[in-house]
DNA sequence: TGTCATCTGACAGTGTCTTTCATTTGATAC
DNA sequence: GTATCAAATGAAAGACACTGTCAGATGACA
């Protein structure tokens, strides 16, 4: 009772569980056969949901690939973090954080959307749609911590930035076949904001 | 013969020609009914073109609102920049330049076309992804220019962080309803870059 | 003016996504 | 356990973006 268990009931889990084996198979199909050759209702099939419910799950066959259970939960924590720490600082500490939550996480399945999305325009565009609300939402989170109005100029140069660096990050990490590693990539993002960009000039 | 005229031929006029009417009637009809009750079909006969040559002109129905006749001079001017300038100084000389040719331009369109971005999902996807190909692009420039190998980290970083910041300063602009000088906004993006973010840190 | 390369329009087809409705299934009170 | 209610599911029809193909038209060039 006094664990902050979310009391999440039996049909929520059945949900997740579903939408988890959805992308699982279609990752599978889409690594056999390409993703313009697999449809969704062949997706569905396999899966053995009803194509009505991949789209109620998914909304899109893009967001099949870009669907990431934990997403919300990072999304909560920003405006935690930035109630108590600065945006540089609290912009290092998320990006800590992210790198060994992603290092303990599913990295074969991580690699595997991730290489999906650089492969195939469609889901590219779907992802850079993401990035760029994530901005949105880091900009109006940081202007409320530092008591700006929604939309300053500054604040919102900096968001789009951070989150423009660190989407150009991923794709170094993707570039590089995953070997660079993700704390070098990400230390660098932070290092970069804090110190200025290294470029001679 | 000694002018720089690229010598353009009827066939190319006459398909630029037909490019502008068909955008002029597309932006027309989605003001008046909506961009998702327009459908391209419509659109092809508002203008007297047949839906093959509109798909064959744009590709997709977004880039009837993202086309614009001036980019591809612009990716041809960055590379010449970097030539004799270092990076920053060549952003702050292409922002320059560009801001004095929006002001020139038809800004009433422009206007039209970037409120149709940010009301429309699918459209504003397909921006995102193509701001995220410019800065692909421009970090490939500047690596060359700089002599470093192709996706140098620190260099992928600047190029997305730049291009993010730009993306960002675009959306205030927007946001603005168009009163914030856009000399200013762009002049905040290369001070930034310049001299670091000025966030109380 | 004639020949060639290229562009255009017409048309059929595929797949994504939406909407609607009857049916099923989990949540809640008794 | 059983009844009641809210929500999720599956089935099916339809709209429309987009692709591929082919015959005919039109500009480029000798």
């Amino acid at each position: 009772m006094s664990e902050d268990t979310p009391v999440v009931g039996l049909r929520e889990r059945k949900r997740y569980a579903a939408m988890r084996l959805v992308q699982e198979v279609a990752l599978d199909l889409f690594d056999a056969h390409g993703y313009a050759d697999v449809t969704v209702e062949r997706i569905a099939a396999a899966s053995d949901v009803s194509p009505s419910s991949v789209y109620r799950y998914f909304g899109t066959k893009e967001h099949i690939v870009l669907w990431d259970e934990n997403d919300p939960i990072w999304f909560a924590r920003i405006p935690q973090g930035l109630r108590s720490h600065p945006p540089l600082e609290t912009l290092r500490f998320m990006v800590d954080a992210l790198v060994s939550e992603v290092l303990r996480s599913d990295q074969a399945r991580l690699r595997r959307r991730i290489s999906l999305i650089m492969r195939e325009p469609s889901v590219e565009a779907a992802s850079a749609l993401q990035a760029y609300r994530a901005a949105e939402a880091f900009g109006t989170a940081v202007s409320e911590a530092l008591g700006r109005e929604h939309g300053d100029l500054e604040v919102q140069l900096f968001s789009h930035g951070v989150v423009g660096a660190v989407v150009g990050g991923l794709h170094h990490w993707y570039e590089s076949a995953f070997s660079t590693p993700l704390e070098t990539i990400m230390g660098r993002v932070a290092a970069s904001f804090e110190r200025g960009f290294g470029l001679a000039d």
